[in-house]
DNA sequence: CTCCTTGCAAAGCCTTTGCACGCTG
DNA sequence: CAGCGTGCAAAGGCTTTGCAAGGAG
């Protein structure tokens, strides 16, 4: 079973209506390539059918983000964008300054959520984590 | 010489002017405990006095962020928060359910960002992360 | 004396909401 | 068929901007 569909019976065993607009949305996001702005799933769903309005965009994100199937980060320069959660746990890289995304394993990540719970009595939710920084070509160029 | 000082000076070196209204602003950011909202900054420089609007407050907080002295950080309920470089680079620990923030050592941080950049390349910006998760009050009663 | 900064008000941007109609289950 | 979900348009909150007046250096 793909992502996708896992997604859409989830939504179905909460007793949420599976309507053309909202598969499409999930499809989107879920096939996409990590992050992803409200504006850029609507954009790309707008390219197979005109009939999905940008508030409906933004009221099927909300509800996947409340049913947990897809995380919201707010980026450094204001984007707010959505991920499902694809892969299972991993740590999202961000690039600042080409803004392009990669994935890291979350062991590194593992280590750290441990020390903070030490250290700090700190439960981090570190699930669906997004790092800032330069990625490979930047800091190359930078 | 107080934080609060040194960022004058950095100020001042980079050629911009120094008006009571900034020092003002400098001043509440840096003795305010952590993350601050503009709102936040201007509330609180209004009860010293009337004589700032919010429009210099956040051109200020702009200018701080420009020249590298504080960092904007967008928490996940939408806020938008400004802090110093006060003590070093440090690592935000950030309530998800309270809103309150705690301060850790950036030892971990360090362990990580060497890892991603040894495993996959990536220089990752850890000066002043910040890291969403449950105080120790909020993941007792959840 | 220059021109960087400010206050004010208006514009902007992204996101949410109210409402009546339409479609899922 | 009941009621959730949608499109549309308008409102909303936060942030930025244009402009003329004011103050720092």
């Amino acid at each position: 079973m793909t992502h996708c569909q896992t997604c859409i019976e989830t939504l179905r065993r909460l007793g949420l209506r599976i309507t053309p607009q909202r598969e499409m949305i999930i499809e989107t996001l879920a096939n996409g390539q990590g992050h992803m702005t409200a504006e850029e799933v609507y954009q790309q769903v707008q390219q197979r059918t005109r009939t999905v309005n940008l508030a409906t965009v933004y009221r099927t994100l909300d509800l996947l983000v409340d049913s947990e199937l897809a995380t919201r980060a707010n980026l450094l320069d204001g984007r707010t964008v959505y991920a499902t959660f694809q892969h299972g746990p991993h740590l999202h890289l961000v690039c600042r300054r080409c803004g392009c995304t990669l994935d890291a394993g979350h062991t590194l990540m593992a280590t750290l959520k441990e020390q903070l719970q030490i250290q700090h009595h700190f439960v981090a939710d570190l699930q669906h984590p997004t790092i800032y920084g330069l990625c490979t070509d930047c800091a190359r160029e930078e």
